[in-house]
DNA sequence: CCCCTAATAGTAGGAACCGACTATACGGTA
DNA sequence: TACCGTATAGTCGGTTCCTACTATTAGGGG
């Protein structure tokens, strides 16, 4: 009926191709380097996924196989190589991406859509718990890019998407503190929902700023 | 081979089970209502999979078909209600959404493990459009806020996740600005690739601390 | 030297997702 | 009044994605 509307979409295609900039590769060894750089924190690399990847690359003409070698009897690897085309497309990719933002729907948002239903104390109690965990995972990503960057074992530019990573989580684990600090200092009015015959109305807040002052 | 793994995990799901609880709706209705409240920057309401979604959430019991009515002769609208059940998964999914936070692989990250690809010139061009984008989308978010939460129409607390995503594009921004700067004054160090007999090298930066000072 | 685990490499089937499409009704306008 | 665009309500078919599974080999402890 029609055709390829946009290109490919999966953002692990970036990386099978930025990879295969370096040199020819089977997929498992993509997979394994890609582990390998802590790269598997900006790319969801999944082999089943990863497979069909490479094949839709090679529908497109993006990459090519170049070598299918077997060693004893494990399963036989292909071998892929980029080509011309699929290194252009790697950059013009990484340059619109880089340009428009897109819309995204993290799932954390969607349950703060909802924060409500779940009452003041449970809200707060629920958000200090992730407070935590978010706390938790910045300091683990702190000491990978210690012993990479940090010792000079890698160019920072290298692991720049974690530095882009961690000024976000810092910044969910800010609000997310300043939320639990309003929600236990009244300052964010929790109203509570009445249905009447002409619909829904809510209380409205007892002093023009919040309840407590 | 077996089944249901992980309940539900599309969150448009959670969005449903959220209108339901005010009255029974059909599903054309919840999509209507969700773009009128704006709810369409958290989830991505989409009708295909609206469809789904609420197959599924029948099947699971969460929700229940209530009543099939037809207009005239439009297509027949079938009107679903929670259940119980529904609404008591309702709270525990938020709850624990709230609690662990989940890796989640935006695009713009992506694109950012390779910025090294562009160039420095290119990258700072293509991150300054960026920044242009994100601005605008702040300010227009602000405007949403103002006429709907600063007019007192809307309680707080039923837009908090507007505020949530604001902070987050903020974080974005600042970060953008801020790495847009490094690589024009030299202080985020390109280096240059080169293969050898031994693998791969890059150039160091030349002095300990940048290039330039 | 044998067994067990981890690593190696990939396959297969189905669920989820999405975009295009269908079909009717309604309101304005030329 | 004939036409056109938009709102209503939902269906359909294909791609994408992912979870589980298969099969082999290397390595290490007992």
């Amino acid at each position: 009926m029609w055709m390829a509307q946009r290109k490919i979409s999966n953002t692990l295609a970036l990386a099978v191709l930025g990879l295969l900039r370096e040199q020819p590769m089977h997929p498992y060894e993509m997979a394994a380097t890609l582990r390998e750089r802590h790269k598997d924190s900006s790319f969801k690399v999944n082999s089943g996924s990863l497979y069909d990847t490479v094949e839709a690359l090679v529908r497109h003409g993006w990459i090519e196989p170049v070598e299918t070698a077997r060693d004893g009897r494990r399963p036989e690897r292909t071998v892929y190589a980029t080509t011309e085309l699929g290194q252009g497309e790697f950059v013009r990719w990484i340059d619109e991406l880089l340009r428009m933002p897109v819309a995204e729907y993290p799932k954390f948002r969607a349950a703060v859509s909802y924060l409500g239903a779940l009452g003041p104390d449970r809200a707060a109690e629920a958000l200090v718990e992730r407070a935590g965990h978010l706390a938790q995972r910045i300091e683990e990503t702190n000491t990978v890019l210690a012993d990479t960057v940090g010792s000079g074992k890698v160019p920072r530019l290298f692991m720049i998407e974690t530095e882009c990573a961690l000024h976000a989580w810092e910044a969910e684990l800010a609000w997310t503190r300043r939320t639990i600090a309003e929600i236990r200092d009244g300052s964010l009015f929790w109203p509570k929902v009445e249905q009447t015959e002409q619909g829904w109305t809510w209380s409205a807040p007892t002093s023009p700023e919040g309840t407590t002052r």
